[in-house]
DNA sequence: GGATTTTATGGTAGCGCTACCAACTGGCTG
DNA sequence: CAGCCAGTTGGTAGCGCTACCATAAAATCC
């Protein structure tokens, strides 16, 4: 209005190539822009005669929303950040997967994060995804920074916890409980007649799950009277390498083992494939369980015996929860039990 | 200005709850927001007395800046999103991983899509992720949708296209040359002495880069005077167990089969595995070479002979590319091949 | 020492969209 | 037929930030 000389043309500024906007497509519908705004969002408040000829201005135009105008007027982008500790663990990934994959089908996108099990990388990331508004939250486990924690609750969307199950948790929570897991192969492993059964792990400090998972089986074996100061584990991430490595040196440490309880099959695999090579035969030698369920297991000779755990559906399960909650709905339970079979195989 | 009832008592509406926004900080800081502003981005443009009593307003008031309205002022939102064919085949996995762990390292966030090895998904993915304003895309393979390839041509932000080397490309472009790398293990093959050479894979009208590797591996042969019609394929996404079944189908078809050329080593150990188990020698009955380099092919009985792909240096290298040109610089070199390595061991 | 450049800060106006409320339509009631 | 309601549509005002420009202060020049 009485402004002279700036507009030298048509938009003022930045903006990559001049997007179409809604305004352009509410011009060609002959509409006003929220009513464009409306026939997108919420179709069945607006006639449908309108819809029609908006839809075609859409169509015509190449109309694509501007996710991020729309976020920061109505807060909620459709991201939905995703925080696993590695992205170099076979478990996270196919979790992520499952989330992936519901989520996309309803139209939110995961924003990937990792933390390489660090609570204080974790909170520093969740802050810094906060950001973007995401319209939910899923992450890894139920320890975190108290900030972390503080900021979740307070923000009031929803936000799933995976991985663990237990209390208390920030929203909602799908998971498995890793002591009873590894308390279920301990006994399997004492049920097949086993005594002298070590505990297999690396990276436990960081990964507290398997030092549960190592509590369990512990317990077990305290119960049945054995002493299990059978641990073998090292700080580096988990590999084949590192199972054949751990294998061997626990071998070295006690000929006398009867059976290994590996906290995950990444581990098992290794020491099972070293095994292969050198000949040592598997379970009459040493009898190897492993938790996880890797469809590797399956292929290996012999077949490993495994407490499995569906990791996609623990993904899907986290993210129809969560998408429950942002379509206003309540679910019945925010707290899912993902569960875990026991799957014997040849190698106990 | 004259505004009677609105604005019960502080900010208006919705935004969760009432985050600390950079005119808090400026306040707090006793200067404009746009200083702000610009202590936090550019912090060499503001005086070191103010940018000092700027970071104390942050740490104090624990500012997070809404990079969703930073987005929309300026565009750009920090978020690169990678679009790859799938999330359950280990390659692209880590090929995230490295591209994950460059750009989180400069303050940008991966956002992720799948498209199933389907241009069409493809293309409305990236439609969809233009909506979030991203920095810059990464997207895989150089086949794409016109639309896809005309829309980030006119963007004029980078983009990386991975996997795959060639012209044309969009933007930038790092991979390899899958031709070459069939065309190397055939050759290995025939250097071996094996003539009755089988190629196996699954999958390979969707995923066009393994048909690439045979159509290198058939040029070898060819050249070489053997006719290669012995091509073993199935429609199943890629596993161990697909591996395991395509083998056996391949040995009944044609039982004087020398060695297989696998398209990559999920295929390769699934069919290793089972020639484990069945006491099928290799390579004296018959030989094994793959592609990829998965760490599973060095800890398998023999050891697997592979074409091997840095994958996590991939992802690496495009997100350099990609954060050189983000940060104004213009890449030598925007074209990279990262290179393949014949790693021979003892399965051929 | 005054004119010019450089540097540091602030004011303003949107980025494109949607929440909120106002207005208008047609149908129905009493 | 005035009065009222439900159903549609539109106007306006920001969401929180930064590009752009103006201004003030300091540094540099002839």
């Amino acid at each position: 209005m009485a402004n002279e000389k700036p507009l030298p043309q048509g938009r003022r500024r930045h903006q990559g190539v001049n997007r179409v906007t809604i305004s352009d497509v509410a011009k060609e519908a002959g509409v006003a822009p929220i009513t464009v705004s409306r026939a997108l969002n919420t179709p069945d408040r607006v006639s449908a005669k309108l819809r029609k000829r908006v839809d075609q201005a859409v169509a015509s135009l190449g109309y694509v929303p501007n996710l991020i105008a729309g976020g920061l007027a109505s807060a909620g982008t459709r991201v939905i950040p995703v925080v696993v500790p590695s992205l170099s663990i076979l478990t996270f990934i196919e979790v992520v997967h499952g989330i992936q994959q519901t989520l996309e089908g309803a139209g939110y996108q995961v924003l990937l994060g990792s933390t390489d099990f660090d609570l204080d990388r974790e909170a520093s990331l969740i802050d810094s995804v906060m950001g973007y508004s995401p319209s939910g939250v899923i992450l890894t486990g139920l320890r975190h920074h108290d900030r972390t924690v503080h900021r979740l609750q307070t923000w009031g969307r929803p936000v799933v916890e995976i991985m663990e199950l237990g209390t208390p948790c920030i929203d909602m929570n799908v998971g498995i409980d890793n002591i009873q897991a590894g308390a279920c192969m301990a006994q399997h492993l004492l049920d097949r007649g086993y005594r002298r059964i070590a505990f297999l792990g690396v990276g436990m400090t960081r990964d507290y799950r398997a030092q549960q998972r190592f509590e369990g089986h512990r317990q077990v074996l305290a119960a049945a009277g054995i002493e299990s100061n059978l641990l073998f584990a090292s700080e580096e991430p988990s590999s084949y390498e590192a199972g054949r490595r751990v294998f061997l040196e626990a071998l070295a440490a006690r000929p006398d083992l009867e059976a290994i309880h590996f906290a995950n099959d990444n581990l098992a695999a290794g020491a099972l494939l070293e095994a292969n090579r050198r000949g040592i035969r598997v379970p009459e030698d040493i009898a190897m369980g492993s938790y996880l369920g890797l469809s590797l297991g399956e292929h290996l000779t012999p077949r490993l015996t495994t407490v499995s755990v569906p990791r996609f559906e623990m993904g899907v399960e986290a993210a129809k929860l969560l998408l429950e909650r942002l379509q206003g709905r309540t679910p019945s339970q925010p707290r899912v039990d993902i569960g875990y079979r026991l799957t014997v195989r040849e190698s106990t």
